[in-house]
Order: C-alpha cells, then structure tokens, then sequence
DNA sequence: TGCATACTCTATTAAATCTATAGGATAATA
DNA sequence: TATTATCCTATAGATTTAATAGAGTATGCA
C-alpha cells in the first residue's frame, strides 16, 4: 500500500508543476487545495526539499517552489526518497539490499524469483514517469 | 514491502508443490524446513485452506496437502488472498476498489495515473506465474 | 529596529497494522 | 480411549504510519 506520506508529495509536487510560473507557494495553500493536512504536509516538503527536488524561501512571499523541470523529475527518485525502497522484499532490492535471515539460498527461492521481476516491472513503470507525464 | 504472512505462505506452498507425492505435510515440518514460526505458519495455512488452495487432515498422519496442480495456482489469486489488493492505492482496485475522499476527480489524479501503471504491470506479472513457476 | 510572516526542526502522541503466542476445541487414527 | 494434529478465537507485543505541538530561525518590510 502506498502511504499517505508518499501520496501527499506526489500531490504536491504535481500541484507546484500544474502552475505556470515558479513563484514560491505556501504550505498552507498546498494543504488546503489538496486536502491534506498542513503540519504533515509540512514534513514532507521539508524532506523534498532536503533530497533535491524543491526549493524553499522563509518569510513573507515565501513559501516551496520546484527547482527543476517537471520532465527532469524521474518517479524513481521521487519513489525511493517517499516511500523507501522499491523492492517489496529487500533481498531483491537494488538499493536497500538485505538478506533473508530465514532464507538459505535466494537462487531457489520462489518468493524471490517472483519479486525480482515484480521490481523490475514497477522499476519500469517509474523510469518511464516524469512528474510532468503525471500531470 | 511484502508482509510475513504472504511470504511464509507462498515459502509453504513452494514446499508443498516440490513435493513429488500429495501426502500430508504436518505444520511442524513446513515450520522447521523453512524456518517460520509455527503458531504463525499455523494460521497462514489455515486461511489458504478456506481459500481453497490446500486441504488438510486431522490427527496421526495427518498435514496440510495442495489440492490443485501448481500449475494451476496463479499467483494473482495467491497475493489476492494473503496480501490483498495488488494496487497500491484502493481508487486504482479492481478488488478492493474505493473512492480516495481527498480527490476531487480521478481522471485529472496523478497518482491515479501512475499507480494504474504500476498495478497493470504487477498483475501481469502475477497472471504470468503459477506455483510451478516458483520451484 | 521591530514586527509579521512562513519555513525549520525535534519530540511526542495517537492510531493502525503486523507478527506472534496461548490455550482450549474438534476430529481422525490406532 | 489415548494420542495426534488441525481448528479457532482471543489477545499481547512490536512496529510503522499519521498527525500534532510548539519553540526556533530566517526573511521582508515599514
């Protein structure tokens, strides 16, 4: 299931990209457009901002703007910052790789020959999404 | 991420279906080979049974056994069954589907359009794979 | 300078879900 | 009738998610 963390960002990422000039908005528009709560949507601005995809100014007029071109903006990146790994199982996992602890050989596993190609499935689905394909 | 359930349960019907004879399998053993909790297993197997994946015989000799082919077992069914929904979001649920009630339309939704993508390919995936594909 | 504005950051709570366990009931076998 | 092994419900514990609170910091403007 995807979290609602996740959902949110999405939300307003797609918002800041259906605008036509790059001007800061404020959370609290954001927030209410989108029905989502101010004080969460808060959080997840802050760690867009943080991993590259917004830009922030403080103060009066201030408020969250992309910082790069929706077509730039790959759903993968978005993905693994939002909702972590894209994997449903780590030990098909490119980037958050973990072994099974009850698994003796992840070459006769059934559950891992299945997941495998469910990520590369999903893995190509958000290579071929920008932010501005979700618009 | 996968839950436990969905994964000790298709570990336990891998082990079922790579069995060569159908005689029942006790608990205990499917618990011990593949490293699950038993009480857990317990429950897992019980629910695959109502669902009309195994069957299962009471007292000395008795075990849970596959009562179809593995061929025969799609794993659409399977996720269906342990993990519920294979969308990630409920508005994109073939299933399980139901209205998000902070989404004015869904048509004009993002994250409509891309979690569709995405439940497209994993039940491709899923209709792709039957038991006997997991050994 | 002083005030209002709006993001920043940490901590905490509340709710939901997942994982695991306990223990008695039921049915089959010998 | 004793033993075996599944059946079933309830519940506890752990983890994660979602949301809130409140003080801090930088900015713009009069």
């Amino acid at each position: 299931m995807l979290s609602k963390k996740t959902k949110y960002g999405l939300k307003a990422l797609t918002f800041l990209a259906k605008r036509d000039d790059k001007s800061p908005v404020q959370i609290s528009e954001i927030a209410e457009q989108e029905n989502i709560s101010q004080k969460f949507l808060e959080s997840i601005l802050l760690t867009l901002r943080k991993n590259g995809f917004l830009g922030s100014k403080k103060g009066k007029g201030g408020g969250y703007y992309l910082i790069k071109e929706p077509q730039e903006i790959s759903m993968t990146q978005v993905m693994r910052v939002l909702e972590g790994p894209i994997a449903m199982v780590p030990c098909v996992s490119l980037n958050f790789y973990e072994k099974c602890d009850d698994c003796p050989d992840e070459n006769t596993c059934g559950v891992n020959k299945l997941m495998l190609q469910v990520r590369d499935s999903a893995l190509e689905i958000y290579r071929n999404n920008t932010l501005a394909d979700l618009i």
